[in-house]
This record gives C-alpha cells, structure tokens and sequence, in this order.
DNA sequence: TCAAAAGTGTTCTCTTTACACCCATGC
DNA sequence: GCATGGGTGTAAAGAGAACACTTTTGA
C-alpha cells in the first residue's frame, strides 16, 4: 500500500512499434488478455517503475512484450486527458519504436493473449485512445523522413538501394524517380558500399550498401 | 490521505515561457519560497490536477503563476529521470509558451517569492534539471521557425515588417536581407496590411500588417 | 532469348541568394 | 539638412524535378 498527501496519476509508456514488411508499414499491437477493454487490440506498454527512466520503461516494455531490443525509440508526447483509462486517472508518454524487418520476432506478454501486426490500412479498433496516439506517431514518421534519417532504421546491416528506396515510398505512400533518389542519398555521405553484391535474384546483382553510424539518427538540410 | 497499491509518480507541468523584449529573446523565471531549491530560480509550474488534461494543467499553472492567458502553449517534452526531484518521484510534462511582447504584467504566485524575465545568454542557476528543459525547448523554438509560423505569436495584433524581421533575427541569432525576408514572408501568405501605417519614428512611417490567421501556428513548405 | 531489376547524366525549372539606391518623416 | 528606418527589383547560383536506355543475371 502507497499513500499520498495528495493523489497521483498512474505513469505508463506504451509504444508505438513500426516496422516494413511484404512491402508495408506495419504495426504492432496487443490483445488485451484483461479488463477495460478485454479482447480488445491496444499497444504494447505498462507501467512505469519507481526506479526507471522513461526511456528504460519504455525498452523494457518492449523487451518483456515483444522480444525486441536494442531498436530505435523515440518518446513521442505524452497524453493525459482525464478519462481515457476507466480504472483510474492514467498518464501515457508515448514511444515509438522503428524495427528492421529481419528482427522481429513476437513474444505474447503476461497481459496479451496475442500478438501482431496490422498494415496501417487495417488496424481494427483500438482501446483507449490509441488511434490518437498510433495517428500522431505515424505524422511523426512522415515528417521526420524529410529532415533526418530515421528511414535507416527500417533496415538490416546490409541493404541494397532499391530496398531503401522503396521504405521511403511505402511510408510517403508514392513513387520517387530512381536517379534522383540514388543522387539525393548518397549525397547524404550516410551510407557506404560494403563491396558486396545481392545474389539470388534473377536479374543483375545489386551493390549492397550499409550504414556510416548505424544507431544514429542524423538531421540533415 | 490517497492510497494505492502500487506506487505513483507525481506529475507536475512546468512552462518554459519566451517573449522578446529589449531586442533579447527573453524567458520566465520564478524563484522558489519553499525547499526544495529554495531560492533558486526555476520554471513556472506546479502538480497536475486530477480532473484536469495536460493542456489545462499548464495553462491553469501559466495563469496563476504568471497572470498570462490565452497565449501559444504547445507540449514540448516529458522528463521522469528517477532522481530529479529529491522530495519523491516526479515526473514533468514540458510546455513552452510564447508570449507577445504587449501582454506581460506579470504576478509573483504562492510558492515564488519573485518573478522575473532573463535572456536566454545571462540564465542564472537553475533548479532541479530545469537547463535540459530550457535547452531542449529553446531548440524546438529555432527548429520551427524554419517550418512554421510560431514566430508570429510574439507579434502584438498589429506590426511593421520589420518588427517581424527583427524577431525572426533576434531568435536565429544571425541576420537577414530585408529585401529577401520581405519576399518571404509576404509569399507565404500569412499576414496582410491593415491599412494603418505606423507613427512616431523619427523615420519614414512603416505599414502595420497583421495575422490572416490570428492563434493558429501554419507549417510551411 | 526473355524477364527483371541494376545502373547511370543531362537539361530544365524553380528556389534561394546577393546586392544598392531613393523615400518619408522627426529633430 | 541630416539621421533614421521604410520601401523596392534584378541577376546569378544552386537545388530539385523530369526523363530513357544499357547491363547483368537466372530461368
């Protein structure tokens, strides 16, 4: 039993996970396994410790939902109108998390009966007020693929051109001339040739590139 | 006396509040009356109400701490570091606000012994991590003008171009071809004349413009 | 030999920058 | 009449957009 003075909010961090796959923006959601809201489609997250950052909370959660470490996050904004959550007054700082599409595998948590992902064009209802959240996450995205270079985190260690051109058309949703893109990239000095080549295809192999900082989100204009 | 099974952070939203005055751009500061950090001067703000969102928190702590209504307020970012507070855990929902340079009476509030504008190159000491927040907010500032109208907000109802200007080179600390700037902002189509012209420089008089848009912050380009 | 993606430059358009002089007013 | 800020256009440079064909591989 914890007593207060005055009363306190309950903190959570639920996150918003990306990733590209079959040639989609995807999104990762929970089954709630308990009330409000049982059955339901909702985030990842939970609770925020006493002893742990915002950012740790959010990596844990993460961790302990999905599986996935190590990624990229973000905090987003923090959402804290006085109803959205039935059972008490709840304050919710958002993350979004963007996942390269060969590390993902699921893990259901303790408070999921199931895990998956959705394409954005699919997402059944939410709990709460996550629309909100996943449609501010989602501007966020879009808008930062213009000003930094958040996109690289879609990818594995080795990518060809032509996949890092199409995660740059599957989030703005269309199509971008080949020359230009490839000019406009690598003018960046972002990402560098491995001296290897993709094979398997039945086409010409392509170069395949990686990044100068992998982890690191550049700004850039 | 509120009691919980598990325990809970305190949520506070903290302001950090800019206006232009002098040819600085200028920030809010109160010192403290009370421990912790007594006397040492710290951003407005105060705890979350329980049947308030966050918005209204911060604009409710605005009004009473400073007498400030009605102004530009926009989330800016949530600080839960275990240790920033040494009384309990606390977590803080950032704001900044803009304030036009005719709307400042300011009120010294409850728990603040004084109240005082400072530039942003001559800040005092700060209590508890109040630097990272001014740090960050300050940044957000600079990164919008260059994709937004923000900048309007600290113009009174009506302005001279060159008032305009002024602000503009003021926050970005560098200055601007008056010939370009005037093409600029002009094309953007956000202002329009008033008609009025202004009076009692020793100079040639300048045409007040004011907002198409008054309140509302547009992103450009 | 055919299908499929890889690779590669130039021209045009538009945006951004640089730059200098006359005007209206108050003192 | 002089000091002060108000007001205006053009040319050059740079950035972004449009555009088509040859190459290499697997089947």
């Amino acid at each position: 039993m914890y007593s207060y003075d005055h009363p306190h909010p309950a903190v959570t961090a639920d996150i918003v996970v990306f990733t590209i796959r079959d040639n989609q923006l995807k999104l990762l959601l929970i089954r709630r396994a308990y009330s409000p809201h049982k059955g339901k489609w909702a985030l990842p997250g939970g609770f925020v410790n006493m002893n742990e950052s915002l950012d740790e909370a959010a990596s844990r959660e993460l961790l302990e939902e999905t599986g996935v470490s190590g990624v990229y996050l973000e905090q987003l904004y923090t959402f804290g109108k006085p109803k959205r959550d039935p059972r008490e007054r709840v304050i919710t700082v958002a993350y979004y998390a963007l996942i390269p599409s060969d590390k993902m595998q699921l893990q259901a948590a303790t408070d999921a009966d199931a895990v998956g992902w959705f394409g954005m064009d699919e997402l059944p209802k939410l709990a709460f007020d996550h629309e909100d959240i996943v449609k501010m996450a989602h501007q966020r995205l879009v808008a930062k693929l213009d000003y930094s270079t958040v996109a690289f985190q879609f990818l594995p260690e080795s990518f060809t051109l032509h996949e890092l051109q199409n995660i740059y058309e599957i989030i703005f949703q269309e199509e971008t001339d080949k020359r230009n893109f490839r000019k406009w990239i690598l003018g960046l000095g972002q990402i560098e040739e491995t001296g290897e080549k993709s094979t398997g295809g039945a086409h010409r192999p392509a170069k395949l590139f990686k990044k100068k900082f992998p982890g690191r989100v550049t700004i850039i204009k």
